[in-house]
DNA sequence: ACAATAGTGTCTATCAGACAGTATATA
DNA sequence: TATATACTGTCTGATAGACACTATTGT
């Protein structure tokens, strides 16, 4: 008795909430670099959901971790490769998927990729890179995504769900993704996951603004971050205004 | 094609790594009470690993959710009911387990349990809580799991893993565990789902110190906690010292 | 010169830790 | 009285935020 064929076994899956930034120009004041939080969603062609938004992943094969899988279909799926994963958790609830029973283990994936490289894969040619936006309103917050052409796929506020466009229950998934990397970025850092090798003081104050909800002046960004940072002897590119230096991350904490 | 019948499935386990508070007489100065942090393992009879022990846990059954399975079989085996779960993490390495292919889910259970209701279950014999003990070294901490015999069970320095006596790669997992317990105590305020509803501000203490590693004053840890905290109208029954005014923890954020 | 961002220094409120000192229980 | 813990208050050093001010780039 006992043994492991008594029991019936769900399919396993790998679905990964997608993260990275976006340096967009902003049009109000005529060549502002700003970055925008992006996450990376897939339109699918097949029953069900046929033609909804859902997250990039797929099944567990053989031989396989879960982390191999994520990575796997995340490079099929979308040409997204070698990202930062962290798991999120799994979800089981076990009429989630209409084809059967499926336990999806969630992954937070981040990617340096500012370039989108969504033109590589076989089916990336239905990979988009949506816009994430996040604003703090009267005692809650609302985060909401959208596409490029302004059609909303999700809004929360203050953690329910209000409006969703999206497959299976992956807005499930999105919310836990984004509270997931807010607590990672206050607490442990993870903002460096997103960002190039080199970069200026002020390119990590807006994202991590937007992920984290907080609002600081720059000089104190510039103080909080310092122990974080080294030095290095290159600049930016000038823009209309003094170069920044560029920093490292200091090694040490992960 | 792409159809969920196309891919092997893995047997799906949750597993469990059980916290819990043990209120103890310390010898040394003849009735002072310690809370003790203990850790649940179950010695198994059956191959593989007969005679280790392992976390509790098992099989997820058609028609449940990994909580339910986590749930069920904890109160199963061990006689734990409704403790607070948290997902720790997929493990899914395709070794890990001898019998065949299993990913386990593992959650991270805290009880507020200070009796050791082992007795209970059916397999509950073969249950028992485990002394967890937390050394800060030069330059590193120590965590370790000994039976009450004193036998070592686990051994890891700086989170690597010096001995094993477990079974499976439940050393691995009871590793994550701990780093999550530190983690949430530290910036969510778990370390309540270890109280009973009403506590003096000294149980809260050794505890809270044990899990995160800190060491502070008595006077200076009231002062950090009291935000957290609501007076109520009891009092400890006196030991050889001023009685202490019991507190409930003041409801707000999770 | 002007606009815009980079970067420095200074003040202040807040908070964590050190520690002195009082209160109250039992032995 | 002695002792151990409960609890209060005061000081100090580190840190976060407000903000004044200087530096350097392109237009």
């Amino acid at each position: 008795m006992n043994r492991i064929e008594d029991y019936a076994r769900p399919s396993v899956a790998a679905d990964a909430v997608v993260f990275g930034l976006d340096t967009a120009q902003a049009e109000s004041r005529g060549g502002l670099k700003q970055r925008k939080l992006k996450a990376l969603l897939i339109r699918r062609g097949e029953e069900p959901f046929a033609g909804r938004y859902a997250l990039p992943g797929g099944f567990l094969r053989t031989g396989e971790t879960l982390e191999q899988a994520a990575q796997r279909e995340l490079a099929e799926e979308t040409g997204v490769i070698q990202p930062k994963l962290i798991q999120l958790g799994a979800f089981s609830r076990p009429d989630r998927d209409p084809r059967g029973w499926v336990v999806s283990c969630a992954f937070l994936a981040l990617t340096k990729t500012v370039a989108l490289s969504t033109a590589a894969g076989s089916d990336a040619a239905e990979a988009r890179w949506m816009q994430v936006s996040c604003t703090e309103t009267d005692q809650g917050e609302a985060l909401s995504i959208t596409d490029d052409d302004g059609t909303l796929l999700l809004d929360t506020e203050n953690g329910q769900i209000k409006t969703n466009a999206l497959a299976f229950d992956h807005a499930e998934i999105i919310l836990a993704g984004f509270r997931r990397l807010r607590d990672e970025v206050l607490y442990h850092d993870l903002i460096f996951a997103l960002m190039p090798e080199l970069f200026a003081v002020s390119d990590l104050q807006q994202p991590y603004e937007i992920i984290t909800g907080t609002h600081t002046s720059p000089q104190n960004f510039r103080k909080k971050m310092a122990s974080k940072l080294v030095e290095t002897e290159y600049y930016n590119e000038a823009a209309a205004h003094r170069t920044a230096k560029l920093y490292r991350r200091k090694d040490g904490i992960t």
